[in-house]
DNA sequence: AGCACGCCGACT
DNA sequence: GTCGGCGTGCTC
């Protein structure tokens, strides 16, 4: 008899352990390390399983009576290869995640759903919003075979409505249900061309080949010292061995030129590569770059594809049937048989970390998939991030650098605008005398203009009158924030250290008025109406591009100049070409430089690179200004004079200074319950278990760790619980984990835990 | 997490 | 005498 070792992955953590089952002989010749199956368990019929391991005989001390036989394989015998399994093993020690939400992550759910390849239709709206609106409204006519008429059908309307609401595709149930709208109503608005029907003969995930260009092989033309980087890079790419590269280039210095020669000599190797790039950088414009070239060997992985695209995505990948693929952080595991290479660009953006369970970063599993599966892992950015360029200092990386901008592309003219001699100070002005003059200006001259809000813009920080100072953490030098506490009086709290603060009332280094800063794109809307009249004026953030098209209708628009000025939060920043753009203004650059974030320096260095970039790219000189009540900040000069290498070791002294990643890992420790005083219990029983287990734990006598809380968290409640939490400073080593794995089921077992969850952050990017 | 087992109060 | 309340504790 074979016996299997069975991971359940639909069981909470305090279950998630190895369970041994008898293998039928009927299944024994599919079942293998690595294969789904059926199970049952306890009174539950049937729980989906991963085989982890075969043996030939039960684990000890288990009668024979009371082990189970494996019921059933999943439809496609869908099976994890050994590579896979090993990407599990590391996801689960590595984030302290259970097997059931590593393989979450892993695999598309409808692969385990074991559905058939039928996908669900689904409804997108085909003409912008404020079309649809005006239409419902009657203000527009509706023109279908050459007549005009209006919205009457109320079915109809329904359809356009609940899709206007959504702000995103919908499955012809999600319209239909519990309303007048039917399907053909659906196709009545097919017909007169307001709606887009999308269904299983449309598989979005493979990039179609786009006209008659595809698939041509244009030569790529390479300056030296692009070609210099080239030949660098594939010395390391093909030397037969695992390797890691930083590739530093300046804006402008023709990163992707070189990535996409890189691809092509993996790729004619018979490899496979995977490209990792932020959500607001996969457009239209980024990807036909790719598409032109590869165009029938490329998938794309995003957050808009459909569960059924997904599966079918992750089943061709596996096949062989694409060897790039492109998309966001979860591709990192796209399941490709011989992998030769990843490159992440923008490496430092940190949508590459996971903030849900399991909480991984993608640049982590990436380094592991290199080493263990012998590719090439390439990390791209303009401004690495400080952890990236450490570890290449160190020569964990090799380094590569552009520094020369590509044919006659020029840095845009900077100026640093000081908002505290504007009257009125205190910047409740958004847009200052000088911003509003250029801006007008540049209008009268045809230029168009892009201004950038901090979507921090919102966060209140406390700073000075007088000198612009935020007020700060006293042992962390991390940006406090004002808090309201229960008893309704207001307090100055650290999010790292938890320390609180009486609220200051006057600066503490020049003895000037403190003031709580603030506002949102409503104001400066109207400000720039009044600032630069007649005006175009596009707005674009979450309120306004819910709609998953109109993100990159808005951006045509403004490439065709249909506006004069673009405002936005950081989707404005990325990888969009703008030939007529000729000013970018900040309107407050503080705002991420007073982040409570101790990455709020190399967070606002990379910001503002990004932003200045856009003007100017082509062969005209750019103008950016940038609004600050810190004209004198060290970090706002360096991004003035886009002088990275000074702002590295400025920062990097800091974070050494101070203890902060990467002299140090941090371990976010969050207890939350639903009820108000069982959090509260269970955070004690936490700290008092963590202060023991450290006291008496061999591993902290050659590896320190600091503790810091218990503490709210910054939003107290969420989601209808209440969460408290701890700082833990340490290094993440293997004992460590290991620490922090017992603390965890020490944690759920002992009495006063109840009723709560407790889960663990590895270097979390957000508070 | 589920689900069974178990140990006490209101009913036929 | 038993139906069912949900408090504990285990799941191969």
């Amino acid at each position: 008899m074979v016996y299997a070792g069975v991971r359940i992955l639909d069981v909470p953590a305090k279950a998630d352990r190895e369970f041994d089952y008898a293998v039928p002989e009927e299944f024994a010749p599919e079942i293998k390390a690595g294969s789904f199956v059926k199970v049952p368990l306890r009174g539950r019929r049937e729980c989906t399983g991963l085989v982890t391991r075969l043996s030939d005989r039960p684990a000890e001390g288990l009668s024979p009576s009371g082990i189970k036989e494996i019921s059933g394989l999943l439809p496609g015998y869908v099976s994890f290869s050994e590579a896979q399994m090993k990407v599990l093993g590391y996801l689960c020690s590595s984030t302290l995640c259970t097997a059931g939400e590593a393989v979450g992550a892993m695999i598309p759910s409808a692969v385990l759903g074991g559905r058939t390849g039928r996908i669900e239709k689904s409804v997108s709206l085909s003409v912008p919003g404020e079309e649809i609106r005006a239409m419902l409204d009657g203000s527009l006519p509706v023109i279908s075979g050459g007549r005009r008429s209006r919205l009457s059908s109320p079915g109809q309307r329904e359809v356009l409505i609940r899709l206007l609401e959504a702000g995103r595709d919908l499955t012809f149930a999600e319209i239909c249900s519990g309303g007048v709208a039917g399907r053909e109503h659906i196709s009545a608005l097919e017909r007169k061309g307001l709606v887009r029907v999308s269904g299983r003969e449309i598989d979005r995930s493979l990039i179609a080949a786009d006209d008659g260009e595809s698939g041509r092989d244009e030569a790529l033309e390479l300056s030296e010292e692009q070609a210099e980087a080239c030949a660098e890079l594939e010395r390391l790419a093909f030397s037969g061995k695992p390797a890691a590269a930083l590739l530093e280039g300046v804006t402008g210095s023709g990163k992707t030129v070189v990535m996409l020669k890189l691809i092509d000599r993996v790729l004619a190797a018979g490899k496979g590569v995977i490209l990792l790039l932020p959500e607001i950088a996969l457009t239209p414009q980024t990807l036909a770059v790719f598409s032109r070239r590869f165009a029938g060997r490329v998938s794309l992985i995003h957050s808009g594809l459909s569960d059924g695209e997904r599966r079918d995505a992750y089943i061709r990948i596996r096949e062989g049937g694409s060897s790039l693929v492109i998309g966001t952080r979860s591709a990192v595991f796209a399941p490709l048989p011989d992998l030769g290479m990843i490159i992440i660009d923008e490496e430092q953006e940190h949508t590459y970390k996971s903030d849900s369970s399991p909480r991984y970063h993608a640049r982590d599993i990436a380094r592991f998939r290199c080493a263990k599966e012998n590719a090439f892992l390439l990390l791209a950015s303009a401004t690495p991030s400080l952890e990236s360029r450490y570890k290449a200092e160190k020569g964990l990386y090799s380094l590569v650098r552009l520094n020369r901008r590509y044919g006659a592309a020029v840095l845009p003219e900077v100026t640093v605008a000081d908002m505290r001699r504007e009257p009125g100070a205190g910047s409740l002005n958004p847009i200052g005398s000088l911003l509003a003059s250029k801006l007008a200006d540049n209008f009268a001259a045809g230029g168009q203009s892009i201004l950038f809000l901090n979507r921090r813009g919102y966060n209140n920080y406390t700073s000075c009158v007088l000198c612009g100072a935020a007020y700060q953490c006293p042992g962390c030098s991390v940006s406090m924030t004002y808090h309201v506490s229960r008893a309704g009086t207001g307090m100055m709290v650290c999010h790292w250290c938890g320390r609180h603060m009486p609220v200051p009332e006057k600066c503490p280094s020049c003895g000037g008025a403190m003031i709580r800063i603030g506002y949102g794109t409503q104001k400066i809307e109207e400000d720039l109406a009044k600032t630069v009249p007649g005006a175009r004026i596009l707005r674009m953030d979450a309120d306004t591009t819910s709609a998953k098209n109109s993100y990159d209708e808005m951006l045509g628009r403004f490439r065709r100049h249909e506006a004069d000025i673009l405002l936005g939060t950081q989707m404005v920043t990325k990888g969009h070409d703008f030939p007529d753009v000729t000013l970018v203004g900040v309107l407050l650059a503080d705002t991420s430089l007073y982040y409570d974030d101790y990455r709020a320096g190399e967070r606002t260095f990379a910001l503002l690179t990004q932003v200045i970039g856009r003007a100017g790219r082509r062969d005209r000189a750019g103008e950016a200004v940038i609004q600050t009540n810190n004209p004198d900040h060290e970090i706002i000069a360096l991004a003035k004079k886009q002088d990275y290498e000074s702002m590295y070791s400025r920062e990097i002294k800091l974070r050494e200074a101070l203890t902060f990643p990467p002299f140090c890992d941090i371990a976010l420790l969050t207890v939350t319950s639903e009820e108000e005083n069982k959090a509260a219990r269970g955070i004690s029983v936490l700290n008092r278990k963590l202060r023991d287990k450290l006291g008496s734990d061999v591993f902290s006598h050659n590896n320190p760790m600091f503790v810091f809380g218990p503490f709210e968290a910054p939003v107290y409640r969420m989601g209808n619980r209440y969460r408290m939490r701890m700082v833990v400073k340490f290094r993440i080593t293997s004992l460590s984990r290991r620490f922090f794995t017992e603390l965890l089921a020490e944690y759920r077992s002992t009495p006063g835990s109840e009723g709560t969850l407790i889960s663990v952050d590895f270097n979390p990017t957000e508070l």
